[in-house]
DNA sequence: TATAAAAAAGATAAAAGAGTATTTTTTTCT
DNA sequence: AGAAAAAAATACTCTTTTATCTTTTTTATA
């Protein structure tokens, strides 16, 4: 469903939204091993975040990640799209490209007109559940980063 | 979402199941050809389905592969759990392994429930549509399999 | 200003998925 | 029996994803 970047991308977004604020960063050391993440692998997803300005970075000492915005303004559809593109939102379920109504509404495929409620739910389901909603369901508990 | 691997697979039983029943075999070079798929990509594909006792091969002249089962009893699901495994159907959408309702019941992860009604949603198209359903469909329509 | 801490960048390595090529086995038909 | 046609099996290549390692750049602060 998602990449193992994406996976990684979202929890350590969740992690970070979930950090005591006190001076407002999080090193990356820090969220690494937290969630027994590879950390350089980890750095590089945070980077492209970074880049879609969902998260700040800043260098040098006491340096690390923080939340660019608001948690209840990132939603899972911001981080989804970053990293795996929009493909799960728009493929086909069984070619290789896109399958919207547009494309096919003079020649749909077979699985076509059932696939594209799923579809809208899941785009639904991401983009309603926000970094808030789940920092705070994660606030919880330990054990949910691993 | 789904694999080539396992999207080529769905739409070569359909393509098998639209066939005109002559001797009831399809060999793979006719129908690699029209769904423009890598012939010997596509028969390692064929051959596990045959394994899980969906299709049928004969070799020989005159061999190929037939429906092995009704195509009424045929599901999206038997295939993909074939080809890709059940790991869609099952694991978590931020982790890696498992999360159905056993494991996270005590500590559930933050999308847990909000996504088990689309697995949900996800697992009843998959079981409900069947081959038969789909080259009905498919069979208004040249270009559905490319 | 020098140092150390941190992320950024780049190069490389391992694993998995996708695809190709070749040989072997089976079967039909002459 | 022999030849040809078809799938099965085997081994290999290419690409992408995942992961690691090393070097560079930035920056706070002693």
């Amino acid at each position: 469903m998602l990449s193992s970047s994406c996976r990684y991308g979202i929890r350590a977004v969740i992690y970070i939204a979930s950090q005591p604020r006190i001076n407002g960063k999080t090193g990356i050391r820090q969220i690494s091993k937290d969630l027994e993440l590879p950390t350089p692998f980890l750095a590089k997803i945070l980077q492209q975040l970074a880049r879609q300005k969902i998260l700040t970075s800043s260098k040098g000492p006491h340096g690390g990640f923080s939340l660019q915005k608001d948690p209840r303004k990132i939603t899972l559809l911001d981080i989804v799209k970053t990293i795996d593109g929009d493909g799960i939102f728009t493929n086909c379920i069984i070619h290789n490209s896109t399958c919207t109504v547009v494309d096919h509404e003079k020649d749909p495929c077979p699985v076509h007109d059932d696939y594209a409620y799923l579809r809208e739910e899941l785009i639904r389901l991401f983009s309603s559940t926000t970094i808030s909603d789940l920092a705070m369901k994660a606030g919880s508990t330990k054990k949910i980063f691993i």
